[in-house]
DNA sequence: ATGAAAGCGCTAACAA
DNA sequence: TTGTTAGCGCTTTCAT
């Protein structure tokens, strides 16, 4: 049978709220003779108390929901490690939801999240859908955003990523390095992450006397399977480039394959610069120069954001604002 | 205000009872008329019912634990993505707990898990530890084990991969290929993953006529750096190889990687078979050959199987074996 | 077909 | 310093 409060307190001849206390750490004014031998038996007895009887008196599960749209996507592993992370350190747990992008599986998460009572909710998506968010608006807990920035009400928090700095520093050092030819293989215009990025590469070309073009600019999206495909494309309309930023490491590996496999050595035929630096980005060959998102950190930050939220009903800083950083390897 | 069952009772003029028989389905003997004016109050005033109150009562919460050591180890993503997937199909959340590999981590984890009140727990570790595994056998919830075979008392549920048979197909068509002088970067023989493995691969040796020699084995560790110093050991030695069997993907990235760096053709000066089939594996130039492993249907499975200890006491197969196929690429 | 009431295991006023 | 007691929001048995 399932040892309670109440066993605790007969054994040691207390009431449940002494032990409840004890347990509690509100221990101020218990004796420190009652304080030991309580503990002593919890310790003896192997008493774990129930967060589900305490959680529906004091309302609050110490848990949260983390919604993604597929850990399976190399960006988000490092993400939801960070926040498991801080979310450990903080004694909360971790609700975990795939979504796909996908506007009925995010309601239903959501939904699923609200009756399980978590605290607060974690939102990452990787591409905006047009969707509406009302949804969204009825929901009453704290929830807090990463790496996009629409507009709902009731969100109290956003932890965000400088795409444009990190685009134009990126591209600057292609310049530097003596690229000119520079194409983009953007994620879809529909983000504002990829609009960042594109006037970040914009700026670097200006400020280089570089002319922006508009066929050096292609338009996908942020899969395995487009990085080919681009470069496809820029062939075929008989562009000739001498360096690619892409608009993530995973483009930038399909780009590099297909390269590779035409014939066209990297970095000296074709410079090639991702985003991201997944796990990966080291591990190939040429190893990938890219501009590294603080993926570990936006989750971490984005947890602590959130727990400051709950505990305090705001944050002093509702809005984190991340760096990237440019890690130069050998593709460039 | 928090709206109750209370609150639609009393709107509806009904008692609590009719109204959490009819949100339970337990709606055989309840008036039709009755039914639609509580669901509609429902719907009207957006009730979503609090699980933890419920959970109290029912003793169980809809809620089980994946604890893994990294999820930044590209083996993981998928196989909890399966797990979710499966999980969300049958009605459940997952908590998500990475643990190093860490013993303490663990222990606390799954205190955390048990204190939450999870109704059972999936285990995976990559790596044995060789400690004890004491903490476990007090854990009086179901658990299922995924990808080792170790044997505790209270360990309802496995899932488990044929390592032997995935070594010995690949080692197999190796030779098929040609290549004679196979070398075996493994990972830790204190893991009955890579002894498996290791017995495959002399298996498709002796088969063949080619005699094993000690020397073209070299143990290590599944981690990333590990290939790149195996192939340096194996050099070392003077050890002339025309293939290499790498035990995990990331181990035949990274050697990969340093054989290109050195000068060497892949395939054509040698081979590479790599083991796992991570999302990267085919994103590589040349792409990797490779054994892949089931890891979205290990935590699929998994999960499902645990679901079945977790309902009906226990499963009618304890002891799910999944099939390994081989993935033929380029770099053989 | 419906409701009254007990109780799940815990916390937190308030009393003593 | 400790205990009494009233819930938290729900399910379930037993009456009605």
């Amino acid at each position: 049978m399932k040892i309670t409060i109440k066993d605790i307190a007969n054994e040691a001849g207390v009431s449940t709220a002494t032990v409840s206390k004890i347990l509690n750490k509100k221990d101020h004014n218990i004796s420190e003779k009652t304080r030991k031998k309580v503990l002593g038996i919890i310790k003896e007895k192997n008493y774990i108390p129930n967060t589900v009887a305490r959680s529906l008196v004091t309302k609050q599960t110490k848990t949260i929901g983390l919604v993604i749209p597929d850990i399976t996507n190399p960006f988000f592993p490092e993400l939801v490690r960070g926040a498991e992370d801080c979310a450990s350190a903080y004694g909360y747990n971790i609700f975990f939801c795939n979504t796909d992008d996908k506007i009925e599986k995010e309601e239903k998460y959501i939904n699923m999240l609200v009756e399980k009572m978590v605290d607060g909710i974690i939102f990452t998506q990787s591409a905006n859908n047009n969707e509406e968010f009302n949804h969204l608006n009825q929901i009453r807990k704290p929830m807090v955003l990463i790496d996009r920035d629409i507009d709902i009400p009731n969100i109290k928090g956003k932890v965000l990523v400088d795409n444009f700095n990190g685009a134009y520093k990126g591209v600057s050092y292609l310049i530097r390095k003596g690229y000119k030819e520079i194409a983009f293989i953007s994620g879809p215009f529909s983000t504002k992450t990829s609009l960042d990025r594109l006037e970040g590469y914009k700026k670097a070309l200006k400020e280089n006397d570089i002319f922006f073009e508009d066929t050096f600019v292609v338009e996908g999206e942020y899969k395995e399977g487009w990085g080919k495909k681009a470069i496809e494309i820029l062939m075929s309309k008989n562009i000739s480039f001498d360096a690619v930023f892409c608009a993530n490491d995973i483009i930038a590996l399909s780009a590099m394959k297909f390269l590779k496999e035409v014939g066209m050595c990297i970095p000296e035929d074709v410079g090639i610069l991702g985003y991201d630096d997944i796990y990966m980005a080291k591990l190939i060959e040429p190893a990938l120069t890219t501009i590294s998102q603080p993926n570990y950190k936006m989750g971490y930050e984005a947890v602590k954001l959130l727990i400051e939220i709950i505990e305090n009903g705001k944050a002093k800083e509702p809005l984190v604002r991340l760096n990237t950083e440019l890690v130069v390897r050998q593709s460039t």
